[in-house]
DNA sequence: TTAAGTGCAAATCATTTGCATGGAT
DNA sequence: ATCCATGCAAATGATTTGCACTTAA
């Protein structure tokens, strides 16, 4: 398998945003990058506001968690990430560009499990056909258990 | 097609969920009761937990909002409603016992569309043979928007 | 320069909780 | 009589907002 250099890709990743945020006039501030930084160095994590808050912290330490949801508010409009709000707690969000999965998050264990996009094919003709619908691209979570599960 | 008189259907069920609630320990209160017959009258509705509890206080004033929210955790815990918690906002509710239909939320013109439970059934056996997952079978909610919508 | 972004604190909104009292069994 | 349910008010948790100050463009 080739090398993988998580810092170089989102690096890249980062300013292909940052780049996008600057054409729909917004600007590249040092809080926002660290933000990006942050969403793609732990791009298979579903973080919460103030996780997102915190890592940022670590550099930055005067970041306030208010500068976050702002920005992932404008990073929600430009479709860069989208929030996801399960049962209580806090919205956690994703990559939007992580298009092609979408997550199954059992009721009794909290496990969750990601399922690719090409299983909801055929469901997706039915509902299109049939219902003149279509699901969401980007992202969806459906409830449910897991088969066999542990906890009650 | 045959007459149908709500008042007496819904009355009816309420009976029968509160026989439930006392089967677990639970009481029959005037205040449950009034919240189930709102849940059964507007069954076709998606009332948050506030705009049940403004219903109930047209016939039963001091009905606090908290005493709404406590007998709502009951019934989803007892199977009988499910919380759905979509983009922002409060949580609206569902009768669970509308088991064999889904929701498709427009995101654009807030059209709803029930579906059949059966489309999902050939999702819910890849889902069930290759992630050990079971959907929830009493009801969700995918979102996305309508194949040719007029709203922006 | 100047409009957008930020930190901070306070406000808001939905939901939860503590506690003394009321009511169903 | 017992113990669950309730009203009320206060607490909590997540998110939003107002505003004076900072900074990218």
């Amino acid at each position: 398998m080739a090398p993988y250099d998580a810092g170089v890709e989102s690096t890249a990743r980062v300013d292909e945003v940052l780049a996008l945020v600057r054409s729909s006039g917004g600007r590249a501030t040092s809080a926002r990058r660290a933000i990006l930084q942050t969403l793609f160095e732990d791009s298979h994590e579903h973080p919460t506001a103030e996780q997102i808050t915190s890592s940022v912290q670590r550099d930055q330490p005067d970041v306030a968690e208010s500068t976050v949801y702002r920005f992932l508010d404008e990073l929600e409009k430009l479709g860069v990430v989208n929030p996801v709000r399960l049962g209580h707690g806090p919205a956690v969000y994703h990559l939007a560009e992580h298009t092609h999965h979408h997550h199954l998050v059992c009721g009794r264990c909290g496990r969750m499990v990601e399922v690719s996009d090409e299983i909801f094919d055929s469901l997706r003709r039915s509902l299109r056909r049939d219902h003149d619908f279509e699901i969401e691209p980007r992202h969806f979570t459906l409830a449910g258990h897991c088969t066999s599960c542990t906890d009650p």
